[in-house]
DNA sequence: TGTTGTCTATCTATCGATAGGTAGACGCTT
DNA sequence: AAGCGTCTACCTATCGATAGATAGACAACA
């Protein structure tokens, strides 16, 4: 799993195979399907345990006397910045269209919760969709133009 | 080209391919490679006309009277409600890392001249590129959650 | 002995790319 | 006007590589 999140935070779904990620943990690929029968399963499962980390980590963030919105920009820049890579559920949600429900459905989950954290948090839901669009974009942004000073730069508004 | 980037903008770079273009224009894949010869140059060639265009509609906006974000925001919100997709650079450049130089060129030009249109209209950096970051970002927020409003309300706090 | 996990081997489908050929449009020269 | 080359835009056929997925054998372990 920790294989299949690094390509897909890469590639997206369409970019990682069984072969890559088996070969990546030094087995073969017929090993991978006994444990996600299909490439969606494994995209799914991928999705919901990153998603489940990442509200830990948000939460991690909080007990430390971070600010709600403070606490959301730090975790997404600990994942640009120590992974060097998307945020997974960017990375999935950018081809949404193309998804199955399965898949689909969890990188949808992560938008929720994040919306529903955000909001429990005393933010107007509109503030909150921002704040995660922002956060979102600029790790985008940052990936593309290959800076990651950008995700600060194009966050710093949000503080 | 039309064909190419509507896949391009619902699936990414890895998930379209030269029979699915051929077949929506009704041709056959050899004749997509007669006027495209590489994947490469193809995603470049459409990246590059959907700049091209994307910052000529905001010139157009912007004759109208329109205040400079919110010409951006209203070329965005276009490009997501008329067209039902992402943005075609935001697509592509989820999976930017996996992108071949040429093409990720023709994806890095998106932002860079957004950042550049922007400051030259007299907003400060680190605000062009929230605002570039938002309107990326709030168009993949709405487009994971299907639900096209949620672009205005995520980027209501721009105007 | 039964379960678990991995292997080898193989399947069908599709990928990007190339080779070689063809029909028609156009311009130039005789 | 007739013939000749050239260009465009497609075609069929095929290449090697790789995709996701499956069946069945084997080894380790409880």
């Amino acid at each position: 799993m920790d294989a299949a999140e690094e390509r897909i935070r890469r590639t997206g779904y369409s970019g990682f195979s069984f072969r890559e990620i088996a070969a990546d943990v030094g087995v073969k690929s017929a090993s991978v399907h006994y444990h996600f029968p299909t490439k969606e399963k494994l995209a799914a499962a991928v999705a919901r345990r990153y998603t489940d980390r990442f509200l830990e980590a948000v939460d991690h963030q909080l007990a430390g006397g971070e600010d709600i919105v403070e606490a959301w920009r730090q975790v997404f820049r600990v994942a640009l910045q120590r992974d060097g890579r998307m945020c997974l559920c960017g990375a999935l949600g950018a081809t949404s269209q193309d998804l199955s429900r399965e898949v689909r459905d969890e990188v949808k989950r992560f938008f929720l919760l994040g919306i529903d954290k955000l909001t429990m948090a005393g933010l107007a839901r509109n503030s909150a969709l921002h704040v995660l669009a922002a956060l979102e974009g600029a790790m985008l942004t940052a990936n593309v133009l290959e800076d990651p000073s950008l995700f600060d730069k194009g966050t710093a508004a949000l503080a």
